[in-house]
RNA sequence: GGAUAGGUGGCCGAGUGGUCGAAGGCGCACGAUUGGAAAUCGUGUGUACCCCUAAAGGGUACCGAGGGUUCGAAUCCCUCCCUAUCCGCCA
């Protein structure tokens, strides 16, 4: 959500921000329209509130003769009121629609392109791998390997389901562990979270009302499945003022998440990379309305989560995110794709984003400013820690042997009981 | 799922139709006192929005949510949500 009097005050710039992600000009026009029509409607609906509230304030000191008066007249009034109050909430829940809708505004720094072609290579880490042999891709390696039940599970649960065992699925935990351990060591509370959301924390993500065909919805219930632990992290705190002495807040979330994949029909459909449901570790901070405060976390979350790849001493790039590639929440997003030899290319594997208080003002998560002792919207960020089983992709086919057996670095050593390699070849 | 008790400001807690945005306490801020602190005393201390403005000021709404009764609702009625405890079931 954006500040309409901002809007209001700053159009030009508004639809010139906006319009980089695509955003037309003429809802920025429609938007204050209504704002405008909202506020005329509210001073006379609140002056006929006024007359009201002091008519029957009267009664109780007016005479028994007066009484039948004033209240036939504050009667008369309430009848006008109602009407007026009808239209207003019609209005208003136009006008609340209309900025539900509005996307952030992207920072002056991102690169500007209308769709992914647009993301710009910021650096490379490490070099892909030259085989002297014929590398495998990461479903031979599980077939290979007595890694998975890729197909007996497809049968029991869906296409894009996975399950995997033995070591590869002892790895996948591993992975969380060494990073929940790395982001406790840098100051994050590590808090496991549901994957059972109710509706309003989806409009506080700013997942809806942009995309509900890619979340799962229980109608029995009426509750959805979300997609990540950002979506619970960041309406943990909804609706509360905080002081500035408890910030930054910093949470280490990991939950199972879901996702429909409805977009995305066709597209990896086979193995590890793309399933409905999967394991996410995230790192979610919530900081002061300062955008020297949370570029810096931006900056530092992106760092923690390039330390994580180096860990895995997997090879990956990183990527400044256009405006037009950019979800709605973000004001600047950086993503990590690592190397999959069997694709040839890179893959994303984590996605770090500055969302200023675009959430923060959709979830009415506030602070008390100890300078001026100002109530502010707090700024959320988020990133990708691990996620998994995709993760599993590019860290099995980098790490093969000809033998089909997998190296394990030494930084997930520890996590994997102290084994160097996994699978046939140890 | 069954039964019971509850949801009031940052926290605790009073309030069963008007004088209630709401007593009292705690906390917090500022001031006095002190060599400094504690204690004490004094003052202040919700949020959002609208109008007006140089500043000031005026107003509306909010006591879990929504609806209803009434000239008037924290208070009465209805529906829903949530929490706690006990019973049942259960990883």
């Amino acid at each position: 959500m954006l500040d309409i009097k901002f809007i209001v005050e700053n159009t030009d710039y508004v639809k010139e921000s906006l319009g980089k992600k695509g955003f037309a000009p003429e809802n920025v026009d429609k938007l204050i329209s209504t704002y405008l029509e909202m506020n005329k409607l509210k001073t006379s609906s609140q002056a006929l509130a006024e007359e009201k509230n002091k008519l029957s304030a009267s009664i109780k000191s007016a005479s028994a003769e007066e009484r039948p008066n004033i209240i036939a007249k504050s009667r008369e009034i309430g009848e006008e009121l109602k009407k007026e109050q009808e239209e207003l909430s019609k209005i208003e829940a136009d006008f609340e629609l209309q900025m539900l809708k509005m996307p952030n505004y992207p920072s002056k720094d991102c690169p500007v392109g209308p769709d992914e072609s647009g993301n710009v290579v910021v650096r490379k880490v490490g070099e892909p791998r030259k085989f002297d042999f014929t590398p495998r891709d990461h479903i031979e390696l599980m077939e290979l390997n007595d890694w998975s039940e890729m197909e007996r599970i497809a049968k029991v649960s869906g296409s894009r389901t996975y399950a995997i065992k033995n070591d590869l699925a002892k790895l996948e935990l591993a992975m969380h562990m060494m990073v929940l351990d790395k982001l406790r060591d840098n100051g994050f509370t590590v808090i496991t979270v549901p994957s059972i959301s109710k509706e309003r924390p989806l409009y506080g993500q700013g997942y809806l009302p942009f995309s509900r065909d890619e979340i799962y919805y229980m109608p029995a219930d009426d509750l959805y499945l979300s997609g990540t632990a950002e979506l619970i992290l960041n309406s943990l705190r909804a609706d509360e003022i905080l002081t500035e002495n408890e910030l930054p807040i910093l949470y280490a979330g990991f939950s199972p998440c879901f996702r429909r994949e409805a977009g995305a029909a066709g597209k990896d459909t086979r193995g590890l990379v793309r399933v409905h449901q999967f394991m996410k570790t995230e790192q979610f901070v919530i900081c002061k309305n300062d955008l020297n405060e949370s570029e810096k976390w931006h900056k530092k979350l992106l760092a923690i989560s390039e330390e994580v790849l180096q860990d895995l001493e997997l090879p990956y790039q990183v990527l400044d995110i256009c405006t037009g590639d950019m979800g709605a929440p973000k004001y600047r997003q950086y993503d990590l794709e690592a190397w999959v030899p069997s694709q040839n290319c890179y893959r994303e594997t984590h996605s770090c984003s500055n969302i200023t208080d675009w959430q923060a003002r959709r979830t009415n998560l506030r602070y008390r400013d100890n300078a001026d002792g100002k109530v502010k919207y707090a700024h959320t960020l988020n990133n990708t820690g691990i996620a998994t089983p995709r993760a599993l992709v590019p860290f099995i086919e980098n790490h093969q042997n000809a033998d089909g057996s997998v190296n394990i670095p030494a930084k997930l050593q520890p996590y994997m009981g102290g084994k160097k390699v996994i699978g046939k070849g140890k």
